[in-house]
DNA sequence: CCTTTTCATCGCCTATCGTCGATTTGCGAA
DNA sequence: TTCGCAAATCGACGATAGGCGATGAAAAGG
């Protein structure tokens, strides 16, 4: 069973732009890159880090020591719960909204 | 297109325990209800009252008026770009993470 | 008419987020 | 060891979000 809160927090690591952005960059990047990500997001170096942190604590990536830089890596398996909360909403609600039969809405007391 | 900021904004909507719980609620419950949701989710009126905005406002459920109370539907195709974008983060980085070639990492300069 | 019910809105307060510059740490190279 | 680079951490700031009670507005029913 997946929490509502655990839902909450995945959904709040994609709920900003450049964290956004940065999983794009990680994705469009076969290899390792390092400080390019600040440069693709335009944002100052500790904020883009402090981004970095937030998406890794939320386990969407990986980083890698790899000599002197960082290696991030996805791991979109961790959005499979919200993925699937998505999915699981997809069904419309096809019986119209309120009370199909028509006027008699509330039956009254 | 879909941009960073729309599919944020959608996100943020389903950044909160409180607004999953809504949205789970909506799904459950076959035809219109009112204050109930209020009850679901134990907190106070105005605090579900502006849950249910902004998730009006992203589009993620639709309300219409029904004498005194109002009918609360999920809309849930407004998440479709959301779903799409983690499905396409999937695609799981295969080549190792760095230059899976070995150890000489970074070529001397 | 007035009453009741239901939901939205308004202030107000607190907590968290996003951003930055500055500093510190870790590592390879000289 | 010392230097330089890349990344993380710290401290501070303003902005935003979340929570509440109180009030307001629309509609059904007596």
């Amino acid at each position: 069973m997946v929490t509502d809160d655990t839902l909450a927090e995945l959904a709040k690591s994609l709920a900003h732009p450049a964290r956004l952005r940065i999983l794009r960059v990680l994705l469009a990047t076969p290899g390792c890159i390092g400080g390019e990500i600040v440069e693709a997001v335009g944002l100052a170096q500790s904020t883009v880090s402090e981004h970095l942190r937030i998406l890794k604590a939320a386990g969407l990536i990986t980083g890698e020591i790899d000599g002197p830089r960082i290696c991030y890596a996805l791991s979109p398996a961790a959005l499979a719960p919200l993925g699937a909360f998505i999915d699981s909403l997809t069904p419309p609600p096809e019986g119209a909204c309120c009370l199909p039969a028509g006027k008699d809405k509330h039956e009254p007391l």
